[in-house]
DNA sequence: ATGGATTTGTCCGTATGTATA
DNA sequence: CTATACATACGGACAAATCCA
């Protein structure tokens, strides 16, 4: 089968109409407060029909992004974007600090499992050992921040389950290991559209595009001690390395 | 208006299966020449009709990511994805080198314009001072890999557009202005759908994602020398920090 | 070589979502 | 609000190709 030539590519046009927009207000281009342009101009510079701005609109305005205003028109609400940054140092709390009032993190399941190719490469195990399985959702001010998935090794840190229950933090279950210290080995960004779970977990409507992070952490000694897969909303995060 | 609680989001479930299964083929999950489970099997994990299976499938062969074969499977034709390292010291054409046997870049304009604000900001100018604003493709064995827009102060590169003409490559119209040597000073990095320029461009279809990258190059005296907008498709390019 | 199970390919129809006018 | 056209998604039935006992 072949795709028709005609394929508007799956993603409707009152989504792409709303991206847009959004991105206009995330990226600095129209601030808070600043009146949006007419429905009609929209509806122009889309090449769109108005009925499908008012629809743009209206997932914008239930975002709490913008707000209509009967014979007024249309003003941003909020227009901000968090900044993870990424370095040699790379602590997802402290990155975050000061952007927030409160970070927290909530632990989904942390089990044990046997390593997949991808996983034990990435810890410099062999496939199939023992390696713990991680995952938690972080929030800011209650928000939906990040949903990740992080693998270290068994033999290295058996009883982590108990210990992330009652510290809550990596960073602290480390150091309750004897590792002070730990640096960031390789990070790599790709992005891709949420699915259903990710949809639900992270607050999100579906088709959503999540930046997806895919980082090793290594001790002093160079030696492998997490793989995570993080996924962040783009709507509400950026990168900075 | 309030949008309805079972609304899909509008992205179509065909195009969240399609990215999902090539996100596998890309990531390792997936190597070339693997059999994909069955279209029952995929309908079943993705909770979708098989047909809605085969539309994503069938936009995957028409990428040759994909080829099915009738009572035999369908199986992975191509799994590779190139990588484009970001660090102090990132250079387009270099750090694609081995990956692809011929990278080169297209000029589509070149020319004089007054700095926004946010410009102006990162290249720490006056908002309204003369920029050069430079767009470009660039492709990789002639598949698009980046659509870029670059930002230069004119003050520092009056006749900009005459030697990007000449010398294509921008670190060697940075050498010819006689600096041997320039890093990386800020790298942000977000997502968002391609619009309609991009997806023509970049030869997407429309829908597909892009990898977002905001940077800012300094001289060796920490001097701002430009401000970069480039955007890659993330089902080809992935960002490794 | 044959039959049956598996898997993709094609056809029908129906309901709902998207977009315009 | 209506009406129209097309895309999306589902469901079922059957044909065609492949594989294996």
């Amino acid at each position: 089968m072949t795709v028709a030539k005609d394929d508007l590519g799956g993603v409707a046009l009152w989504r792409r109409i709303a991206d847009a927009i959004r991105l206009d207000i995330v990226g600095g281009k129209l601030a808070t407060g600043d009146r949006l342009p007419t429905e009609a101009v929209l509806a122009e510079r889309f090449s769109a029909n108005r009925h499908t701005v008012r629809r743009a609109l209206a997932v914008l305005s239930d975002e709490g992004v913008v707000g209509a205003e009967q014979g007024r028109g249309t003003f941003v609400r909020s227009a901000k974007r968090l900044s993870y940054p990424i370095g040699k140092r790379t602590r997802f709390t402290e990155g975050l600090a000061g952007q927030a009032n409160t970070i927290s993190s909530r632990t989904l399941s942390s089990r044990l499992e046997n390593a997949s190719a991808v996983v034990a490469k990435a810890l410099g195990l062999k496939t199939g050992s023992k390696v713990i399985r991680n995952d938690s959702v972080s929030l800011a001010d209650g928000v939906p921040l990040s949903r990740a998935t992080t693998w270290l090794p068994y033999r290295r840190f058996p009883d982590f389950v108990d210990r992330i229950a009652q510290l809550h933090r990596m960073t602290a279950v480390f150091a309750s290991y004897g590792i002070a210290d730990y640096a960031r080995a390789s990070t790599r960004i790709s992005a891709r559209h949420a699915d259903v779970e990710e949809t639900k977990l992270l607050g999100l409507s579906p088709g959503a595009i999540l930046l997806v992070s895919e980082s090793v952490d290594v001790d002093s000694a160079g030696e492998p001690i997490s793989y995570a897969l993080s996924r962040f909303p783009a709507e509400r995060m950026e990168l900075v390395v």
